[in-house]
DNA sequence: AGTTATATTGTAATCGGTTACATTATTTTT
DNA sequence: AAAAATAATGTAACCGATTACAATATAACT
């Protein structure tokens, strides 16, 4: 592999002024800049991304930090991620949590010694103080799913209060009156949201019952739990909405293993708009987060800040959109 | 953040016996090791990874190169991969290849430059020359499902040819007679042994029929076409072995459409044990590959290549099992 | 006792870039 | 025409580690 100096050497000129061809930081005599673009050609040069990330303390990567890769939820954000980033030539590590805070703070341990140029957090327990540190040592970060409270980044969401509204007011178009509702765990604000989407719209059915919710926590079997509870206390209920898809596919089983049949008895539906909804029987009805542009988008803004050095506290809030299927179809009478 | 000099002066000694008593790789008298450590305690000195990765060519990172991190396949495999090289204090870096040689070579030629420690492709189709080149900078590789043509890296897959076997041998103990195969793109090594244990096996039946196979390319949509193809030649057919999970998904929904039901008219078995063959209706019978294990294995053989400098050119082939389910159940007569 | 081997430590080059500062030549300003 | 500004380039320090080589002291050997 050539080197700057090999370049320098062969063109006839310092590695400064090769340095300065290449990141066209400083004016050139466009005669020598011919010389060196000659003489990067010959040599097949390419700068070093080592000795660059070591000079100006930013390697061309950005974390990704997610709670698990195997939620299916997230695979689609890492690609939305990897494909921005990609396209403007950088690289992303990805980091797996499990939600546990210490990981987290681990791995921004082992990261920040490597130069990462910024971090996207999808993950709902980073400590407040790993974020103010990165904060503080000007390394650009991008929020997905956090609170207000921490209004010192860059934060992108979904509207998933509107999301459940959405939700309700769709199944009692269809015909529900008892709509009960299944909740993630309430640490998470995308799951107090999406409560609070459901309390809104379902509270004023004339069959609304606190006794409605139930809690889950956001797995398959959790909702086939929480349907088994739901129907002891409500066995005439005739809506289900999952406060995630997983959970919804839980809610599906246990109704099927019932013999109660989705969407004649019962309608469902779930949240998030992952691809497993295309595949149940019925196909499940669902509000779709725009988990791919979620990602995109967060690489975007972090990209930005990295380049312009400039932090924006934003609060992106994305739309979300009811994607009407099967188990949610309200036969024609 | 303290610098390696900075503890050097605080300690009294020179970087070298610094560094010396970090990396263990010569003798230090231990009072002065003492010295040293406790300025590194005092200063919460940690080495810097690139200044490190700059000095040795190495920035303990590992690349995985997969077609798309939203088939369903590889976020276990990556999961695998990731959890062991996080134990090792390694961390990955992600790319999808989308299958396009273009990517993988554009993915190698990006990372190199970044010193990453060795590559890990589970892509198809990576070209010959990318890996003889990285071979020749010895550069480790790991290669998941790839030919014996390239005997020059280790390369780790499952039994497909066997697995096969297994998937239609089931089938006829559960009773079908004529079963079909939906195989997929043939350039893929998987796929073509996966058809070849078919062939071994259902080549046995009376009912057999090279016209009993259909291609499809490993998506939901190509399974549902296959079927209907299928169909049309061989009404009768009573059992479909599928080359995946996903096109097998899509055989059912194409079934169920039909209104044949499984698994009493025609029973059905996918290949990679994916998550999703647990929410189907009926839940899906099949071959479960070691995904996550298979991940872990690779990142396992890297990380020894890349520590002991020694390259061996193993084949492993890991067992599948076989995971009978709903799809292809027997009723008791 | 003289010599060789071993342990311990330091000096300085190296990895491969970026960039502050200095220098010279040329152009613009007054 | 002298002074000031601008363009073009080079020198060398710096980023923060590793490591070859040299130097010194001590232990072991003949």
């Amino acid at each position: 592999m050539a080197t700057i100096r090999d370049v320098a050497r062969l063109a006839g000129v310092s590695v400064a002024t090769v340095s300065r061809v290449i990141n066209k930081t400083d004016s050139v005599n466009p005669e020598t800049a011919g010389q060196v673009m000659k003489a990067i050609e010959q040599l097949q040069y390419e700068p070093n991304a080592v000795a660059r990330g070591l000079a100006g303390k930013k390697m061309g990567i950005i974390a990704l930090i997610l709670p698990d890769i195997l939620n299916p939820f997230f695979p689609a954000l890492a690609r939305g991620v990897e494909d921005v980033a990609h396209k403007k030539g950088l690289t992303v590590i990805l980091g797996n949590s499990d939600d546990l805070g210490l990981k987290e703070s681990s791995y921004i341990k082992v990261l920040k010694k490597k130069y990462v140029d910024g971090f996207i957090f999808a993950s709902n327990t980073i400590h407040e103080e790993d974020v103010e540190a990165l904060r503080k040592e000007q390394i650009p970060i991008v929020l997905l799913d956090r609170g207000l409270n921490t209004a010192s980044c860059a934060v992108i969401r979904s509207n998933n209060r509107e999301g459940s509204k959405l939700a309700v007011k769709h199944l009692i178009e269809q015909g529900c009156q008892k709509i009960a509702h299944i909740y993630g765990p309430q640490e998470f604000i995308t799951a107090r949201e999406r409560m609070l989407g459901y309390e809104e719209i379902a509270g004023r059915l004339r069959e609304y019952s606190p006794s409605l919710m139930e809690q889950g926590n956001f797995d398959i079997e959790s909702g086939r739990k929480a349907v088994e509870q739901l129907l002891v206390r409500h066995p005439d209920l005739d809506g289900i909405f999952a406060g995630n898809d997983l959970m919804a596919v839980g809610a599906l089983k246990a109704l099927h293993e019932r013999g109660i049949r989705v969407p004649e008895q019962v309608k469902v539906c779930g949240f998030d708009g992952i691809g497993l909804t295309e595949i149940t029987e019925p196909e499940l009805t669902t509000i779709a987060q725009p988990v791919y542009e979620m990602g995109g988008l967060a690489a975007q803004i972090l990209l930005d800040e990295i380049e312009s050095g400039i932090r924006e506290n934003k609060l992106i809030e994305l739309d979300v959109t009811l994607i009407p299927r099967k188990s949610t179809h309200k036969e024609e009478s």
